[in-house]
Order: structure tokens, then sequence, then C-alpha cells
DNA sequence: CGCTACGCTGTAAGCGTTTCCACCCTGTAC
DNA sequence: GTACAGGGTGGAAACGCTTACAGCGTAGCG
């Protein structure tokens, strides 16, 4: 473990180095610096001046004990590797920016377990938590409920947890993903799960699970919602021998038709493939993938809006679900005769 | 904006509330907080359960005032959406943990100058701050270099610059991959550039330059390392009737790859292309990119040995080059007849 | 010319923790 | 029974900063 050595004092450079310096007092300093009140424009001047040659930078504890804010905010997620959650995070930053909160992100990927500890720690040193698909458990969701700290969660929903919340609505588009398969004469699917921690993969299985009015008849095979889970999940999901792969996301879905190929399936000549998310990706790969564009900008932009509520203590009524579109690409066809 | 309130004295639990609540001290309360010294076994208990009652969290800027330091990595990157930079971040991120570092991630894709802006701003903050793939101008890392606080440039290598540096060899792959280029006959091609202020994109393009003497005829296309940015491209490209096209790294590839086959050119049969970084998902496309597999492990692993030993400050030999190895799949072929 | 008023600067009081130091109390040894 | 040692606890200072408040000087007006 790295030595947790006090910064000598000595070399710190602080208000009052700055304030000495200059011949000033440290209010003086710190008007300068905040830019707000009123200093005479050459005191600022020559403040300014021996600040930037002593490369003054203030302390941001300092400045958070005093302001009671460091004007963070936190956001976990399961993982970065998956361009959806990136592409939220990105559209949530630029609401964030605007509103002078810097974003920090952490990221749990490989175990579940951390998210709650991960959440909890950073709670400390955040104004605001977002948490995006997250897999803590209920209980644990509840003792977030009962900090002082807001906490939103998104791309899940859970009754009975004091949260706001937003999330993209999963079970109706990937009802008509099926819709669109059985059409195709598809009866008999797998579904390539994401992990059982995760809510919008209950969901996404629920609405397969209905598929049966449809006619169709689904199996799960478990794998984590990542390329290699996709490939290396393939042989065991061949074994029911479905007409049709239903992939828990876009990752995922790769992974399933690069070990497909593998073996000489063709997409989706001999088998048809789905994603869900719509990640940039989707639509470049070869077979264009069928999917779902789950809309990632009006997550963000109302992610935003509901954490900014949360933040001035304004009561916010959850809004319904974000409805998501299949959209049909060449990775589903007709099952082979 | 949104409302910047000081946090009413009255709702925030404290140690005093604490302390008040137990009946002891805050000293006491301090202590069993830390769990370090000595404090009776059944007083600790007490203090125990009054602090989980009242769900107390010692506030992170009141301890980091006191400790000088907050125990945060700050990690500034160019584009979270590449999956590569993600790889070496989580393995930065196993030794920072393993050595009781938080590590705060922040991207300023979109906008070049706000990097440095970043930099400093996290800089308050963190007790130490790594760079992947900077595109700060010189100056900028030199402010950077004045600072107390370590700084870490991982992918870029700045002469001048008293910053300790950890960066994977980018000529000699990209040299071997023209080599492989010229051995399958290609004598024109066409560099799809990443960003011009990216270190790594101008080591590349040195090497193809250097090509030459392979009797290779390069010309360069300007675009952004992004899927869409490639796509974008490939129109311009082709008016140089190339026989190749050497991207700047994998996501560019898959966005030329796509366009290509939308215009009814096959890869490689009529055309090549290359990668660079071996993300995951170049050995699952279709082709199966040839690229360069940059060591995400190793590189990880460097940096965090780097700043760790910046922050016990020790001096360190900046380690040579990281090398890395071309990897030839099916994106590349002869050239057509 | 004197008084008022206003604008700029400095003093000092916290913000919530940690930790040094002093203190008290108990138990032990003489 | 008294003195001493030592462990456990509390008091208080310090970390670097912001800001209310006070104080000073100057300018304008009567």
């Amino acid at each position: 473990m790295a030595d947790q050595t006090r910064v000598p004092a000595s070399r710190r450079v602080t208000i009052n180095t700055v304030a000495k310096a200059a011949g000033v007092s440290i209010a003086t300093v710190s008007r300068v610096m905040s830019g707000s009140s009123s200093v005479t424009p050459d005191l600022a001047a020559r403040v300014h001046k021996v600040a930037e040659e002593l490369s003054y930078r203030p302390s941001t504890a300092a400045r958070g004990l005093v302001l009671g804010s460091l004007r963070n905010m936190g956001v976990i997620l399961p993982d970065l590797a998956n361009a959806y959650f990136f592409d939220v995070v990105k559209q949530m930053h630029h609401g964030a920016t605007a509103d002078g909160y810097r974003m920090l992100v952490a990221d749990y990927s490989g175990d579940a377990a951390d998210e709650l500890a991960t959440a909890l720690d950073l709670l400390g040193q955040v104004d605001g938590l977002v948490l995006l698909s997250s897999r803590i458990p209920t209980s644990g969701l509840k003792e977030l409920a009962r900090q002082a700290t807001p906490v939103l969660l998104v791309n899940r929903v859970e009754l009975g947890v004091d949260l706001p919340m937003v999330a993209v609505d999963n079970f109706t588009p990937m009802m008509e993903l099926c819709g669109h398969l059985a059409k195709l004469g598809h009866r008999r699917i797998v579904y390539v799960k994401g992990s059982d921690l995760a809510w919008q993969n209950r969901e996404r299985w629920r609405a397969i699970e209905m598929a049966k009015v449809l006619g169709i008849e689904a199996t799960a095979v478990p794998s984590d919602g990542t390329i290699e889970g996709g490939y290396d999940v393939v042989e065991e999901a061949l074994t029911h021998e479905p007409t049709a792969l239903v992939c828990f996301n876009d990752l995922t879905a790769l992974g399933v038709i690069s070990k497909l190929r593998e073996r000489g399936l063709r997409v989706p000549e001999d088998i048809s493939v789905t994603g869900f998310d719509d990640i940039d990706m989707a639509r470049h790969l070869a077979p264009r993938l069928t999917t779902v564009v789950s809309p990632k900008i009006d997550l963000g932009d109302q992610a935003w809006s509901l954490m900014r509520a949360a933040l001035n203590n304004e009561t916010t009524t959850s809004p319904p679900l974000i409805s998501a579109d299949v959209v049909i690409r060449e990775s589903t066809g007709p099952v082979p005769s």
C-alpha cells in the first residue's frame, strides 16, 4: 500500500502563501480567485500573477468543507465497455456540465458485490449519485434511499423503493421483436441472457416468455452481456435447435454471430439473431443487426432532469417508461425451409 | 444552474451529532470510526450503533482536509467509447484499488480544448492524475509538470517534458503492418488518420511514410478515430484509388468496412483494411480484422507501477516502449489482379 | 470645511475531521 | 495506605477555505 504521508506543510501552496507573497489578506485572495466580489482591478491582477507564479490551486477539500458541496456527480455502472452506457452517461454529462457539476464515473465490472460498497463510498464525496442498470439488491437500494444525498436509478424500476427512477421500456419492444420473429415463421428461439441481477434482463425475458401467445417457444441460456459471453454460449444455445437467437444486447449478439460464422452457420439464412440497445456499431456490423433502439439521448436528458430536481429538493412525479423501437436490419430473416 | 444552497446545518449528521447522541466526545467517535485506536469494546459498540441509526457518514471533505489526501486517482481520456482505453483503465484500476485508491474517470470526448481545463480542475481533488493519449499541447503539459501532484502520461511520449510516461510502441508494428501489406503486393494505400493532436497518430503516420522504402505510396485522409468517422471518409479515401486502407484504429476500420460493403466492395477480395489496438470486437467482426494487438494489460500494469512510484516520490527511469504485435486475420489479402 | 455614505480590504469565525496532549481513573507495587 | 504506571477518554488545535462583519479611506454633498 502506498505510503499515506501528509503533504509536508512546507511544500503545499495555500491561500496563505499567496496572500503573504502578494501582501494582501487571504480574504482578498479568496475573492480574487472566485472572481465574484469587488476587488480593485490592479490588486486583482497582482494577486492573479502571484497565484500563477506559485501555481496555486485551491484545495478542493477545504473549499468543499465550507461550501458543503464539491459539485460532483457520481455515476456508477456495470460495464463501461458497453457503449450503450457510455452514450447515456455522455448525454447526462452535458446537462451536468451546464449546471456546473463535474462527473465522476466508476465502473464495477466483474464484481456486482462491489456495487453497493462503491456507491456508499462515492456517496461521501458527491452531491448526487446516478446508478445505471444497478444490480444492487433491494435492501441495498433502501439503504441508499435513507441517505441525504439524492440517488437516481436509471434503467431499473423497483417498486417499494423511494428513489427517483427513469427507465426505457424493455418489455414492449422485446414483445415487438418477438412479433417480428413470429411473422418470419420462427417458433423455437433461445434467449441469450444478461445478468439475472439486471432489471432489464428480467423485463426482456418476461416479454419473451409472454411471446408464447404468438406461438413462440423460448428457452434461456445464461450469459453475461459481453462479446465473449455471447461467443461462448452458442454451443449450448444450439443444442435447443432454435431458428433464432435473441440476445440480451448488441455486444452479446456480436459474439454470437462470430461463433455462428465459425460454425459455418449463415446469419440470417440459416439462423436469425437479434440484439438490443442499438449501439453505434450495430448498424455497421455484417450482417447489420436487427435490434431495439433504446433512446439514449432521451434517457440521458430525462435522467439529468430528475437529478437536478432531486438536487433542488423538488418533488418529481416519476415519468412513465420511455418507449423504444424495433429496427429491422439484416440479421433476421425467414425460417429456413 | 442548480441552486447552490448550503446544506442546512440542522440536517447534516456530523461527528458531533453522533458524539452527543452517544454521550461521548467527538475524539472517541473518530477513533471508533477509524477503528484503529483503543476504545473499550462496549463503548465502541454503542457508538457504532448510534452512528448506524443516524446513518452517519464522515465528510470526505473534512477528512481530506486534515489528512491532506482523498486517496483519489484521476484518469482523463479522449473517448470512453473506445474499448481500448477502457481496457487499460480497468487494468490500472486493479492496481489502484489494491493500493487503496479510488479511481475517477473523466472523458473529454468532443472537445480536445477541454482536456487541459479538466485536468487542472481534477488536479485539485486527486492524489495523482493519469492522462491517456493526451492531446494537451506541450505547453500545457509543462504547466502540469509544475504541479505538486504527480501526473502520468500514458501512450504519449513528449521529449522535454518532465513527466513520467509509458507508451506502447506504435512505430514498429505499423511498419510491420506495412511490410505485411507490401508482401501482399500493395503499393498504393490510404491512411485514415486519427486526431492530429494524438501522439499515436503521429507515430503511426511516421511509420507509414517510412514505408516508402517498401515501395508503398501512402496518402492520408483526415478522420477522428470513431466508427462514424471511418464510415464518412471512405468516399474521399477511394478517390486515391488505394488497394488497402490502413485505419488509425479498429473502430475506424469497422466504419470503413461498413461503408465499403455498402459500396459493393468486398474486404479483402477487392480491397484490404487494417485496424489498430485489437479491441475485443476486432476478432469477431466479419471479416475478422487484421490489426495490431496493443498490450493493454502490460500497459495498465506499468502505468500503475509508475504512478505508485510517483506517489511515493521515488524517481523512476522511464521504461522503454512496450512492444506490440501485428495479428493477421481476414481483412487483408493480396491485391486484386 | 465637515459630515455622510459607500466601496474596498482585513479580521475572524466557522465548516467536520483527526490527532496530540493532558487528564483521570484504576490497578499494582512498595 | 500511598505513589506510580498506564490505558482510556476528552479538550483543543489545526487543516485551507469562504464570508459576515467591521474598519478604514475617499469622494461627494451640504
